[in-house]
DNA sequence: CGCACCACAATTTTT
DNA sequence: TTGTGGTGCG
């Protein structure tokens, strides 16, 4: 395909563009033929922006920029998530074939660790640096905490570190940030100042690198060494950036250095679905993309492939009231399709029926399980949600929560891993020196750290020579059978294919073996984990060709558990909606529509935060497809305590014409108040729509139904009472009990 | 040394 | 309400 360039046949060419570029849009076209200069690609949601950059890319290689012939090596394509990096690999792939192995598309700690790997030396790191992640960084914290008798509750670990991790980003290393505290004399900046001094050295000494460090150690890299800023300026003439309305400061730099050479940077990206600004998202690295770039070009994608044109007028209409934004709107040539539905339950557990009622309806009607989204505000809403689809026998799964790669025993074996690599991490080393247990005692682990700090040594070290020092000489020997096992599974390392190193590590360290020994089910399945982990070895090998141990821990490092997202397991979903963005489901469930709920608490009356959650919404929103239900509460228990919300201002904001409202609440409320005997049934519970499935919404008097703690019973009676029904059920073993229906409910199904 | 119990906290989390 | 982490006891 490349000789297309040779020819240099005009005519050919742009033959080959009509061609390929036939399916995209006028708009499209343009982002993807604008190769040179800066250029702002504001795409919103669901606008083929992923196509936009591949053709793009494919554009720069086929046919050249600037009249220059454009290699694979020359282009960086940089992503957030491992995910959109592997799936522009592959989507490169299946388009280029083989050149497209040269492109550089990585997420953004990748790319720095791929610059790092190489260089890292220049900065006082050994090239084989280990990356700590979120919970490493934790117990390095907590480690300086407790060795400088600093109280955990007046500082924080977890505010210590986003203190931290927000100097990081101002590219302030410790020593500043504590020479500014200074100058300011607040001892509380003062104290942060000092611990993140030893979190720093603590890191270095490990010869480890956290999140935060992995890019601003790659920007020092760039901005100190001018050899190595100009070898990537040469190398990289197009640099792509995606997701751009999601980088931070740290990122933002990073893009300039590398961009700085050649000037033709592009970035894509919606300012309207920046929802990460609790991480440090700069929303105006895109708003004053134009002033930072001179000469830039803006070009806007607003034809929107994905959803129904209700959906999208109810969803820009929501995102109007923001006013920090550029201004888009989304448009289709679909049809206009079914209104957005609202429900307003009783409470979220009627809310949960609803949902997973409809989405029965849903695959009774022949769809698909895994056509359905439920997307929540918080975690703690997936509980109720998860409870209903349990009992409806609807098949699902939850993403987010505890990763894979962070469950204990897998994050053990990773440690080991990590120390047969880095012996000097002391921080991992602590986490498996008595893992399985091996006599190595807390009282012995704390006095060979007090030789290790006195002598300015690592913790293997002293325990490897433990034979030397008094203090240690009572287990001396379980010691340095340790170290001895270490050092063996090391040289292993060099020689033997990762997986059969993991292998020999199982079978060294007895680690599935002491699982075994108290054959729990918890501990079968953490063995099972512990197997499991050696299939992403083998998997790693086939798929990425790469076989060494680091890259392998550099893999494991940064991946996350929605990168493991499975579009095909056919299972409804859950999700919040942050992890939500970027997929598409035909149905869509945006559950707890409520005042302090969605929108959350923290942002009433903060406009910024307010902003941030209406773009959350509108991300929540243009999800869906094809139908979009939105449920709300009107009583909600959340940790422990019951309110009454107020439907969501972002439903409000949402035109009468794009949404079906079943029973304003004030009409609901009447009949609850003024027409309690509408029936003897619990009318709390019931549907406020008629075409909902009672049998599974309602108790009624004479049902059999079976209690979590009284076991089966039947209904006696319900009498309402006060919102709530007071029922009578006659167990079969417990007798007859009284019990408020909003909480036996919790705790009862039908028989 | 391991387990059990209690206190405590709880948006969101691409890496 | 739920999960997690730290402490103290057996």
């Amino acid at each position: 395909m490349t000789e297309l360039f040779e020819t240099g046949d005009i005519n050919a060419r742009s033959a080959y563009i009509e061609k390929s570029f036939s399916r995209l849009n006028e708009m499209q076209k343009s982002a993807v033929t604008a190769t040179e200069g800066p250029l702002l690609i504001l795409a919103g949601a669901g606008t083929g922006k992923t196509t936009v950059l591949i053709n793009r890319i494919a554009m720069l290689l086929l046919c050249g920029g600037a009249g220059m012939r454009v290699e694979p090596w020359q282009i960086i394509a940089i992503t957030f998530t491992n995910k959109a990096a592997g799936e522009l690999k592959t989507r490169l792939e299946a388009l280029l074939g083989a050149s497209a192995a040269g492109i550089w598309a990585h997420t953004f700690h990748s790319a720095c660790v791929r610059i790092l790997r190489r260089d890292a030396d220049r900065l006082g790191y050994g090239k084989n640096f280990t990356i700590y992640d979120a919970e490493d960084s934790r117990s390095a914290v907590k480690k300086i905490l407790k060795s400088t008798d600093t109280d955990e509750t007046v500082f924080p670990p977890k505010s210590v570190l986003s203190e931290i991790s927000r100097a990081k980003d101002s590219f302030l290393p410790a020593a500043e940030y504590l020479e500014r505290a200074e100058q300011t004399g607040d001892i509380r900046k003062i104290r942060t100042g000092e611990i993140y001094k030893e979190y720093s050295e603590l890191l270095k000494e490990a010869n480890a690198m956290d999140f935060d460090d992995l890019i601003m150690n790659a920007v020092k890299l760039l901005a100190e060494h001018e050899d190595l800023r100009e070898y990537y300026r040469n190398k990289f003439k197009y640099v792509l950036v995606d997701e751009y309305q999601d980088t931070n400061k740290l990122q933002y730099l990073l893009a300039c250095e590398l961009a700085g050479g050649h000037g033709n940077i592009c970035v894509v990206g919606d300012d309207d679905q920046s929802i990460y600004k609790f991480r440090g998202a700069v929303v105006e690295n895109i708003l004053n993309f134009e002033n930072e770039f001179k000469n830039a070009r803006v070009i806007k994608l607003e034809q929107n492939y994905r959803s129904t044109g209700k959906i999208l007028d109810a969803a820009n209409a929501v995102i109007g009231n923001n006013t920090s934004r550029k201004g888009k709107t989304l448009w289709t040539k679909q049809d206009p399709g079914d209104k957005i539905v609202l429900y307003t339950a009783g409470d979220e557990n009627e809310e949960a029926r609803f949902i997973a009622a409809k989405i029965k309806d849903a695959a009774a009607s022949g769809g698909n399980w895994r056509d359905n989204a439920v997307l929540y505000r918080m975690n703690a809403q997936s509980n109720r949600i998860e409870y209903a689809f349990k009992q409806s026998g609807i098949p699902y799964r939850i993403i987010g929560g505890t990763r894979f790669f962070d469950r204990a025993e897998i994050k053990d074996m990773l440690s080991y891993l990590s120390v047969l690599q880095t012996p000097s991490d002391d921080l991992r080393l602590l986490r498996i020196i008595n893992t399985p247990a091996r006599g190595i005692g807390r009282a012995t682990i704390e006095a060979a750290a007090e030789i290790a700090e006195e002598r300015g040594l690592s913790l293997f070290e002293t325990v490897k020579n433990a034979g030397e020092y008094p203090e240690l000489k009572r287990c001396a020997e379980k010691l340095s059978r340790f170290t001895e096992m270490i050092e063996k599974l090391a040289e292993s390392a060099k020689i033997l294919p990762l997986d059969e190193l993991y292998d020999e590590l199982i079978e060294k360290t007895g680690y599935i073996a002491a699982l075994d020994e108290k054959g729990s089910e918890e501990n079968k399945a953490k063995a099972e984990n512990v197997r499991e982990l050696k299939s992403s070895m083998i998997a790693r090998k086939i798929g990425a060709g790469d076989d060494s141990l680091a890259g392998f821990l550099d893999e494991v490092a940064l991946y996350t558990d929605t990168d493991n997202y499975d579009r095909d397991a056919d299972c409804a979903v859950m999700m919040t909606i942050h992890s939500a963005k970027g997929l598409e489901f035909d149905t869509v469930f945006i559950a707890g529509a409520e005042e302090g709920v969605f929108p959350g608490l923290r942002a009433v009356g903060e406009k910024d935060e307010m902003e941030e959650e209406r773009r959350l919404c509108y991300v929540a929103m243009t999800r869906a497809m094809r139908r979009l239900f939105i449920t709300s509460a009107e009583r909600r228990t959340l940790f422990g305590l019951t309110t009454a919300n107020r439907l969501s201002r972002f439903v409000e904001e949402i035109p009468d014409e794009h949404i079906e409202k079943p029973l304003l609440l004030s009409a609901k409320k009447q009949i609850y108040e003024f027409s309690p005997k509408i029936s003897d049934k619990a009318f709390v519970r019931r549907p406020a729509r008629s075409e909902q499935k009672k049998e599974i919404l309602v108790f009624d008097t004479g049902d059999r139904v079976i209690h979590k703690a009284f076991g089966k019973g039947t209904i006696v009676s319900m009498t309402p009472m006060g919102g709530d029904s007071l029922i009578e059920i006659e167990f079969d073993e417990a007798g007859k009990k009284r019990l408020m229906l909003r909480a036996a409910g919790e705790n009862m199904i039908r028989e």
